[in-house]
DNA sequence: ATCCGGATGAATGTATACATGGTTCATTAT
DNA sequence: ATAATGAACCATGTATACATTCATCCGGAT
């Protein structure tokens, strides 16, 4: 996300405050104080203050009226609106790319995209590359997106899948590469094609709800974990924050 | 939206920047300088670096990578795009609203706002009430987004909503009161009847495409302004930010 | 002439001292 | 005993001095 070379101690603050919380080392909820942060990062209160307006922007920190922060809470039903949110905007997005803007070159690309995947699956149905998928798939929606032709939609896509557990990748790290997980990807691939399919033919509502219906395998999978596999929860990024 | 009793340096900044912002003084594109600020507004750089990090957080500013603050650029297509993206956020309230959480005492509101809002149309087709219609069409749309049940979608309407070109209630300032603007109610209205009667009867997708719709008479009033008579710009709220 | 390198300046980044405001607790007056 | 008052503390708000960084330009060497 940030550049790892060249930093400021806000940038760093940034990080280390994002990767705590999202760790779960605060429980949603808990407040923040400047001073004790400074100390424990050894820096002054102005970087920190600055971090934790940017962290706020990013829906991990919530403002107080009179002034400081909280983490803000999550519970299991606000994670799974955030994937059915994202759903309707990468929805939205794919409707827009069918109807206004895809074109031959766009097109073109996703399909590429589309065949790179396709040869992450071996022959056994359970056999997927789980080196090359994730980039692949984040590859293909970032271009879903990209086809849309809206900036405006790009940005609140972004916005919202900037929390870890809504993104499309969600339950592709490294650490969750399970059965479960990956024999969902056949099914997610399919309607990866059909996506592109319904964009290439102009056909915008089967594109907006494939879209939907795509982001319902994060759904399925969040359940899941959290009712058959609870142990699996710190290996999905941001799910430790949850609860509170 | 913030109180106008006591208030901080930062407070005033931020209210400031912002209706300068809003009122085209700042060029989209324009980069603004902390300096000439804190000295414009005769306060120190720190409240200024405050106010526009939230602005950036309202989606007014953009970052720059290397630090500093631009006004970000709209043009014609944003502002329409804001109003699509509003359109399939409110949808999808209005969905979650059929689908899930819809109670007799929220539709018992719901149709209490919806009176009010009869009682604002007279006899003749262009006798409207446009003192009262718009503080009833804000809450109709508030109480439809809490009928979804859903914090998050709330969140991220609210966000999506801050761009004032992109509110409910873009087309219904004071300094709007024209002829076709007033009679675009007419059909607003039975849109929101419409809407709170597919709720009541579960019909989430009739309710979501309604909802979409309703969200394209703020299109329609848009165009108007821009190719029809485009001194009224300067009327409608956060429309003299546009192109650049 | 061109390219490299350091000086210069303008802007943000950072630390820190001090101001302010709100909350809590103790003390006093009723 | 209770309510009002105020003092002390704690946390954020603000100003400001200084640091850093990046871009630009100028000068000199090749």
């Amino acid at each position: 996300m940030e550049e790892t070379g060249r930093t400021t101690h806000t940038l760093a603050a940034l990080m280390e405050l994002r990767k705590r919380i999202l760790n779960g080392d605060f429980p949603g909820g808990t407040r923040l104080f400047e001073v004790p942060l400074a100390e424990t990062l050894q820096i002054s209160r102005t970087p920190i203050r600055e971090a934790m307006s940017r962290l706020a922007e990013e829906g991990l920190l919530d403002r107080l009226t009179n002034g400081g922060f909280v983490v803000r809470s999550f519970t299991l039903a606000d994670v799974l609106d955030a994937i059915e949110l994202r759903g309707v905007l990468e929805g939205t997005a794919a409707r827009l790319a069918a109807e206004r803007s895809a074109t031959p070159a766009g097109l073109e690309r996703l399909n590429h995209v589309l065949l790179q995947l396709d040869a992450c699956f071996g022959r056994d149905a359970n056999e997927v590359d789980f080196e090359a998928y994730p980039n692949l798939n984040a590859q293909f929606h970032t271009l879903l997106v990209t086809l849309s032709g809206s900036a405006v939609l790009q940005r609140e896509i972004e916005r919202a899948t900037r929390l870890p557990f809504a993104s499309p990748s969600a339950f592709l790290s490294g650490r969750t590469n399970i059965d479960v997980f990956r024999q969902s990807l056949h099914v997610a691939q399919e309607q990866h094609r059909a996506l592109a399919a319904a964009i290439a033919s102009r056909e915008g509502t089967r594109a907006e709800f494939i879209a939907r219906e795509h982001a319902r395998i994060a759904r399925r999978n969040l359940e899941y974990v959290m009712l058959e596999n609870p142990e699996l929860i710190i290996s999905v990024p941001g799910l430790a924050l949850l609860n509170s």
